[in-house]
DNA sequence: CCGATCCGCTAATGCGTATTAGCAGTTATG
DNA sequence: CATAACTGCTAATACGCATTAGCGGATCGG
């Protein structure tokens, strides 16, 4: 089993009795549409390749040809461990099925140890014909040059122009949240908390946007501008400011307030309304309560972005920005005012 | 933005004045070690590098170095799509992890179109250094392939020989299954039923191994050679044979006899213990019931095939076959025989 | 019967890099 | 002072494939 040596089109010839450069004609003239090998020659060297199950170095393929129909695929933050693989499966789902779909193979991207940078020593990208970018916060510096570097890629999730416009697909959290903001001002609230951060990531932006744009300024009651802070301090600071609804950004924090404000005798949304600014599908499962909040079309973004990657690097097709609809999603967190709702501080 | 022509090491060399081998040699001698290019010239040539942002394209230096530092991983079902991600998920983290430690990118490759075979037109494979192999059922003449071939690769999940020994790690069902059924028989337990394949794909067959040495022939009351049967036909049939105890093999039924029996007014595991062969990790936080079960290894089986295969890869080491323990998982359906149980057919 | 055309195939070349042999100039050695 | 050894670099080559130019023979047209 000593590494016996690859077969190259040049053992296929010699055991077909023909020259590399006419098996490489007979792989490469898609059956007969040339006509310049006849069907006899044509068959013993396929016969050889089938019985030697030959196949062509994509490497080498590669180099002549220059495109691999191999899609590269970089996450900022290692893609499967435990306490991603929520976030990122549904990505990767899309984008498998994407480019399945298109005939294109994966090259995922581990990242060299644990500083995670798309242009290192070893470029491996490269080999790939233009990737996908994952993950919540991009190195603005990396991500300049690729929008100025000739190596086809997009983004799932808007990004802000990076010494140009970002080709991406992202998700339209701005008026999503805005519709949910609405919602609750429909059913009475007039006390709304946010808690969550405004800046840093375009996602959150855009969702402080939308909340922005939709509320009027006296019914933001208060901003808790984090996360992951003790659910008890969180809470503490909602009923204090008297907030009948609060918008959670992540997930994680509006479960555990929930949890906390229950075994406080608290109802929801009876005496508090929560709404959680997209969702972890999965997430729902798991939790007894189905939060009111909007959809993030995450396989839809993947989908969407290996299509318009591969019209890039096929058509070499020009910057494209496209933001999906999240959907909202009813849940069970989300409702009227409570007129006789008694606190007791 | 026409694609601009990537730079390549002769332009470096021009811009540097030296020639095109100075640069490849200024950029893989480590720093020094060789002396024969001196620092004055090393500096001047990585200026220009830096400058230009040059990368090696990693493509041409596979051609000549013949190995690419990418491992693929073929996956005979999709890999993501829902009903499997949590199946898979746990194998792609154990060899995300691995690789990167190693420092290997990975190939995912999609499978063209419904049918899944690694021996294609388009065996794109190649391209990898080497292959895990994800699955339940193998193409046996694939396999047969792959082994008598000279691509390395490594299975996860034991595999019978193949026209030679097949590389792998699996989990030891069988001896765990056996630990199972003896702690059953040392609470009492006489009447036990087994619910699940028993032949076809190895882990059918070693589970089933594992059970029937472990078990005197006078215990197995009935055995269902299937999965997926409806819940209610599988309880009746373990009602009428008296069982005690009743070993699936497959999670899901397990789940659904459960729940049924409860409704119907049983106690679990007071009226009947389940014991599941095998778990998913996940499936475990999803219902509310922790069954008697071990742990299948995912992650680590994961972990071990990718280091076997680097080490197939780099070293040409010799055909390795491995079985993880699986850890018997205490749960809370396996209890003893309940001796004032009435049963009313 | 000779030039033109076509057929079936091959030699040669290039893709971008790593590597080896070796050249010219300098320094050490006997 | 001649030879050896070393230094700093370069020309040449190979990797496996796709592609182009073109060669020898056969067929055709006139």
């Amino acid at each position: 089993m000593a590494a016996a040596k690859r077969l190259t089109q040049r053992d296929i010839a010699r055991l077909a009795g023909v020259s590399q450069a006419t098996v490489s004609l007979v792989l490469n003239s898609a059956d007969g549409n040339d006509g310049r090998i006849p069907a006899e020659t044509r068959n013993r060297v396929n016969k050889v390749i089938r019985d030697t199950g030959y196949v062509a170095d994509p490497v080498a393929r590669r180099m002549v040809k220059g495109l691999n129909r191999i899609l590269g695929v970089f996450t900022y933050e290692p893609a499967f461990p435990s306490a991603q693989a929520d976030f990122f499966t549904p990505f990767l789902l899309g984008i498998e099925e994407a480019a399945q779909e298109l005939g294109y193979d994966l090259l995922l991207l581990t990242g060299a140890g644990t500083r995670r940078k798309i242009f290192g020593d070893n470029v491996r990208l490269r080999l790939a014909d233009g990737c996908i970018i994952l993950g919540r916060q991009f190195d603005p510096a990396e991500l300049e040059r690729l929008v100025t570097g000739d190596f086809p890629f997009v983004a799932v999730g808007r990004r802000d122009d990076a010494g140009g416009p970002v080709p991406y697909v992202g998700g339209d959290y701005a008026p999503a949240t805005s519709a949910l903001v609405h919602r609750a001002r429909d059913l009475g609230h007039h006390r709304i908390a946010y808690v969550g951060l405004n800046q840093g990531a375009e996602s959150s932006e855009d969702r402080w946007q939308g909340f922005q744009d939709a509320i009027g300024g006296a019914d933001l009651v208060t901003n808790i501008n984090a996360v992951g802070r003790p659910a008890a301090e969180v809470l503490d600071i909602l009923l204090a400011a008297d907030a009948t609804c609060v918008f959670f950004t992540e997930l994680a924090d509006a479960i555990a307030v929930e949890a906390l404000a229950r075994t406080r005798g608290l109802s929801i949304p009876g005496d508090l309304s929560i709404v959680v600014i997209g969702n972890h599908i999965r997430a729902e499962q798991a939790t007894g309560t189905r939060f009111t909040s909007f959809a993030i079309p995450r396989e839809a973004m993947a989908r969407a972005a290996t299509q318009m990657l591969v019209r890039r690097v096929e058509d070499d097709a020009p910057v494209e920005q496209l933001l999906l609809p999240c959907e909202p999603v009813e849940g069970e967190t989300l409702g009227p005012v409570s007129t006789q709702t008694i606190r007791i501080k």
